[in-house]
DNA sequence: CAATCTGATCGTCATTTAAT
DNA sequence: ATTAAATGACGATCAGATTG
């Protein structure tokens, strides 16, 4: 079965406290809309820009992660799919090694008469 | 048949681990 | 020490099973 569930939970709720840049919460979109800001000259970026890099950094580090998520879990499933098949190899050995162990304790077992 | 339960899957955040 | 990748945990969402 595929599920096309979209989770969104709150995304700028926890409270930003002190953390790389890397890893802002929600890009700093807090600009007043409508009010252009000119880039200072000489600078190559204006204040939108700066926001707009942001995001879009934001964005890739979602998506990488997003997909980071994907294969961890894969790998994930097909290691536990190894530790069921080891299971059930140790099982079957070990009931030969039981049933093994009975015969020869009948063969080593004193007579009774 | 609608309401509820259940298990699977997903995206995101926080943290840990590995690479530089 | 900084940055990127991997992973655990959580809540949201869906599909199918169960129940009244």
């Amino acid at each position: 079965m595929q599920k096309t569930g979209m989770a969104v939970t709150g995304d700028e709720i926890a409270a930003t406290g002190d953390m790389p840049t890397y890893q802002i919460r929600a890009p700093p979109t807090a600009l007043p809309q409508g009010v252009v800001v000119a880039a200072s000259p000489g600078s190559l970026h204006s204040p939108q820009q700066l926001a707009e890099e942001a995001t879009r950094k934001r964005e890739l580090r979602l998506m990488k992660n997003r997909e980071a998520a994907k294969e961890c879990r894969r790998r994930k499933k097909e290691y536990v799919k190894c530790l069921e098949s080891r299971v059930a190899v140790l099982e079957v050995q070990n009931k030969k090694l039981i049933e093994e162990l009975e015969t020869l304790k009948d063969i080593c077992s004193p007579k009774t008469d």
